[in-house]
DNA sequence: GGCGTCAACTTACCATCAGTAAGTTCGGTC
DNA sequence: GACCGAACTTACTGATGGTAAGTTGACGCC
């Protein structure tokens, strides 16, 4: 099987068996088993057990940047702020219902790794990062100072982490109404800012 | 050495430790060194690697938890709902702030163990608790339906503890304007379902 | 004052698993 | 049909989590 294709099994794999079992429960023989090859082959290809789940978070977080920024696109650059922003937010939301392994596995691994607990973070600045220039962009808030409306984003990047977790434990909870939740909640502190 | 106070020494340190190098990367014996005994002293006391981190991150819980309860106590129990609200979320940065080597340890090793993550989504747990409590003795709030009521207090929860790792990025950062972040954010959309 | 006993602690060991060195196989290319 | 490089394996090492079997010493008790 050509490299790039077989890196993609693997990761596949071990992206489910690290949110099964855990990363330190998982050993490399338990994913090279799973793929039918050999420990050394994953050794060669990601150098390291951190090195496979560092692997594993980098996708994930490609995925939702890609996930985010079609969501934006969509509705368009000149809709009225709080579309673009409620956009986000369910884009969010969708995305975490479709890749259940990839959140649990972010959720549960938050750093066995010294390396991968800088790479979750890089997530959550990475959504903090594309709103922000997705604010910036507003001319209504053109006159917020930077370092104000960077806590404004990180409040909106935590509640939605933790209405994702909380959803897990009421599944009753839809997409919809958790995309609400959020800006419902959070919408009106960011309208006081707005002129007017 | 007493068991007790022993068992405080290695807990203390442990916390230390492991803020440092991270849970992996820190082995039984270098704790042990640093603490003056031998391993097998350890796994008498705590059982295991992971039952020591549950033990530190169990004490962290604690200690947050009586922080949280005196402020509120601090405060009265007539004061009107947003000072209330205002008094829990400074006192968790105010917590931070003084045990920066818990919120390092909770932060970074969210889970490398499958005991870990469980227990660090159980101080989350407590504080939602406690502020759905505090929320649920307000006769402001008392038609809001408890779904509803939970998914506020999930992104109040949320937010607090993005705010705090964003603050670590961003000394300049009182917590008297982290809170006021929080709570500017925040109690505009809460204060919405007030009545009236 | 010796004797038992229990808590605090150590020495010496095992088992597991991350990581590696040295191949082997095989498909394509000249 | 000899060469070469990519994909892959066998067989090993070393570190470290965890444990079994002591040793030491303080304290109570007759």
């Amino acid at each position: 099987m050509p490299r790039a294709q077989r890196e993609e099994q693997i990761l596949r794999i071990a992206e489910e068996v690290f949110a099964e079992r855990g990363f330190q429960a998982t050993t490399m023989e338990d994913i090279a088993e799973r793929v039918g090859v050999t420990k050394p082959l994953i050794y060669e290809y990601f150098g390291s057990k951190e090195g496979l789940l560092s692997a594993c978070i980098t996708r994930a977080r490609t995925q939702l940047r890609v996930a985010t920024e079609a969501a934006w696109q969509g509705v368009g650059a000149e809709a009225p702020l709080e579309v673009v922003f409620r956009a986000g937010v369910r884009a969010f939301f969708e995305f975490i219902e479709e890749h259940a392994n990839a959140f649990v596995l972010i959720q549960q691994e938050g750093a066995v790794a010294s390396q991968a607990s800088p790479l979750i973070e890089s997530i959550r600045e990475q959504q903090s990062a594309a709103t922000m220039a997705t604010f910036r962009k507003a001319p209504a808030l053109a006159e917020v100072p930077d370092r104000l409306l960077e806590g404004y984003v990180e409040v909106i990047i935590g509640a939605c982490e933790r209405v994702a977790v909380w959803r897990t434990r009421r599944p009753g909870v839809s997409t919809q109404e958790a995309t609400d939740i959020v800006v419902s909640t959070v919408w009106a502190g960011l309208d006081a800012l707005l002129p007017g």
